[in-house]
DNA sequence: CGAAACTCCTGAGCGC
DNA sequence: TGCGCTCAGGAGTTTC
């Protein structure tokens, strides 16, 4: 679940409970994650450490001490929360990293998550060769043009290919289209610098609503306060399939693109369409 | 090299 | 009520 917006949110929720609060305890409870620090190593790296600041790089939230990074993937079902002290384990309840009056609490049914440390001299592998951020300067409609040049995949697959641009999930990638009005099929190396623009366009927009809103909720995402997150409400054609498209009223279509659900409005993303100059 | 399939894991929802 | 099946938002690895 947690794409970008997601991520922004979580961190953007534990931050002012973080900043230069000192770690006094760390407590790994499930050591089968997706990747997991030895805990020795955490205990050395992170005990005793005040938090210098929160940050986002594509999906992975990074918590900064003196001597390197914390790093948290939240992976498909991870959350984190701030919790008092003396809070009751509930299920799934995998690592915490204790604070003077506080807990931050990481629990992730799937366990596809991860937490990583990143020590400053070395090169972490899992943040090495990602792309530019879709809400920096750096994504530009060019940029990506250049880059869709290169690729036979379908425009789907390559806005979500981390290396282009991070932070795009299953369902931005779905609705930035649906705004573009490019066909989520529509090989990358034929679109248009015009249809690149409208892209990247609509990406950003998406983006930065689903911030405003708190994130996207469908089934387990929660804020780190707890609460749902509100941009499920905007949804125009994810898991909407045979629904009226909010534009045109067609029903909305759902194919299946690597493996993954894929929604979109047969005529407003028509080729036809999608390739005229507008 | 790129593209697509496969993989990790639990839980929800469905049909029977 | 319960069983078995399918599916789920990520992303590195494997295979072709």
């Amino acid at each position: 679940m947690p794409e970008l917006p997601e991520v922004e949110t979580t961190c953007n929720g534990i931050r002012p409970f973080l900043q230069k609060q000192t770690i006094s305890r760390i407590c790994v409870r499930q050591k089968q994650l997706r990747w997991l620090v030895p805990v020795k190593t955490l205990q050395e790296k992170l005990v005793g450490q005040q938090v210098v600041s929160v940050k986002r790089r594509a999906k992975y939230i990074l918590i900064e001490l003196p001597s390197g990074h914390l790093i948290i993937h939240l992976g498909m079902s991870g959350c984190l929360r701030i919790l008092p002290k003396g809070t009751p384990l509930q299920k799934h309840d995998h690592f915490d990293c204790e604070f003077n009056n506080l807990i931050l609490r990481y629990n992730d049914p799937r366990r596809f998550g991860a937490i990583l440390w990143h020590d400053p001299n070395q090169t972490l592998p899992q943040l090495s060769h990602l792309g530019p951020e879709p809400l920096e300067s750096a994504f530009t409609p060019t940029y990506l043009y250049q880059a869709a040049k290169r690729h036979r995949t379908c425009v789907k697959t390559l806005i979500m290919n981390q290396k282009i641009v991070v932070g795009v999930g299953n369902i931005y990638a779905s609705e930035s289209l649906f705004l573009a009005r490019v066909h989520p099929l529509t090989p990358a190396n034929q679109l248009s610098l015009v249809q690149c623009q409208r892209i990247q366009r609509a990406v950003q927009k998406i983006l930065t609503q689903a911030i405003q809103q708190g994130g996207t909720t469908l089934k387990d995402f929660k804020q780190s306060d707890g609460k749902p997150g509100y941009f499920a409400l905007k949804l125009k054609v994810y898991d909407k399939a045979g629904k009226p498209c909010s534009r045109c009223h067609t029903p909305i279509q759902s194919i299946r693109l690597a493996q993954r659900a894929t929604y979109f409005c047969p005529h407003c993303q028509s080729y036809r369409h999608s390739s005229a100059k507008r």
